[in-house]
DNA sequence: TCAAAAGTGTTGAGATTACACCCATGA
DNA sequence: TCATGGGTGTAATCTCAACACTTTTGA
């Protein structure tokens, strides 16, 4: 942008993407539309849209988008921006740049996803990346990415309790963990590695037994941000097989 | 992308932004070049330039751009997308779209960045930094997003190789460690790590004597990508202090 | 011979794993 | 009483920081 510039300058048309995810049911799920107008109508696309206008910023746009396909207060959940995809061809229609956004929000989120009159609805992450064919345009490629950087950022930052309620149990913390990782993971250490990091999660001072058997602590997030020694999901663990 | 178009999408110009690293004179150094017009005449700036057509494939302006700046071929040095910047105020003349990208090559590079006409040279990262009004637009934040990204990188990757030449030394890579994080590392610590990782190191059999001392052992970068125990900066570590 | 860098060995601190064991509740 | 999940204790293993010490060169 800084070079002199060339005699016409190519316009593009700008959108941002959306990839929106839960645990729904103890899988870990993200949030699809079903398309409405060609190419691939009828196909599951992950939502956003164009620009409102023409000096739109990006974030008010993905925080617009975020709003009207979840019904959630982007000022209260987790989303940052995940990468920018540019293919030329990668809408037939015309050449259009998409600026991804990765959102973690707790389950079950708005009773179903509303504000949109389109179809919308969580799918497991497993069975859409299992299928090549199951996104419009190259939104298989950016789920994968988005899934990757989703469960990256659970081993060295807290923002695996973006996932729960207000507050949480220890064991509902690692079930998320376990369903986003699918992996099983020691409760005895989990529960002593999380309360360990500090400022990870603040006490509530309650407890409840609504997962059954001797009452849990319950926990809000704390203000820590960074896992100084991560969760590595990579270490040898227990057998692997889905959470729970 | 994938909703309902409005009646008019509004359209954008698009420019590709570099963040080139590398390590000069023992300084963590990044490329910047001196704008040539307004806005910001005068002032330094990171290099890049607008989609030289309306159906360029971002990587493809990233990887030309690269090429024009520093002469170096795009495919046999690091490159990586790094963030969207899209402030609508950010650029006063028009609506401007900035995909920026981060790279890192080998000390010395090119003589000097050549192929354009422009000014252009390497900084030492934290003079940049430390004068919030050194670079135009809104450069330093993006050149801020870079330096972290580029620093959390040596932590978990191999990436650290693409400072050196084509075969390095051990110390010689520690430099480049201790460089970026402005921090000491333990010269015998830092080997055994750095020989234990798996595939981090290929020995060339070669070995040399250019820094001195007891011939070294000579390394091309291995196959591996990934540190599975990461390489911590953030631990308690020897005094702080410019590398060497 | 000496300085300097390369490289090996060892020890103690702290983190992780695996698992025995006890606790508090609902059924 | 029993099943269920919550939570603590502990020993073996692993990792890393710190540093003593040997090796191999050039000057």
């Amino acid at each position: 942008m800084d070079r002199d510039e060339p005699w016409t300058i190519p316009l593009v048309a700008v959108t941002v993407d959306l990839a929106v995810f839960t645990i729904l049911e103890d899988r870990f799920s993200v949030l699809l539309v079903e398309r409405g107008i060609q190419p691939d109508l009828g196909s599951l696309a992950l939502p956003g849209g164009f620009l409102a206008t023409a000096d739109e910023d990006l974030a008010t746009a993905a925080a617009r988008e975020l709003a009207e396909e979840t019904g959630l207060d982007p000022n209260r959940i987790h989303w940052e921006q995940l990468a920018t995809y540019g293919r030329p061809d990668r809408d037939p229609r015309r050449r259009v740049v998409t600026v991804c956004y990765l959102a973690l929000v707790p389950s079950p989120p708005s009773p179903s996803p509303g504000g949109d009159a389109r179809q919308a609805g969580w799918h497991p992450v497993d069975e859409i990346l299992a299928d090549p064919g199951a996104l419009a345009f190259d939104h298989g490629e950016i789920l994968a990415d988005a899934v990757e950087r989703a469960r990256g950022k659970l081993e060295y930052t807290t923002v695996a309790t973006s996932f729960c309620g207000p507050d949480f149990t220890v064991s509902e913390l690692r079930h998320v963990y376990e369903t986003v990782w699918n992996r099983r993971l020691d409760p005895r250490n989990f529960q002593r590695k999380v309360l360990t990091v500090p400022d990870f999660l603040t006490p509530t001072g309650g407890s409840t037994t609504r997962n059954g058997g001797r009452p849990a602590a319950l926990y809000r997030p704390g203000p820590a941000q960074l896992i100084q020694l991560p969760i590595l999901r990579t270490r040898a663990d227990l057998k692997p097989g889905a959470g729970d």
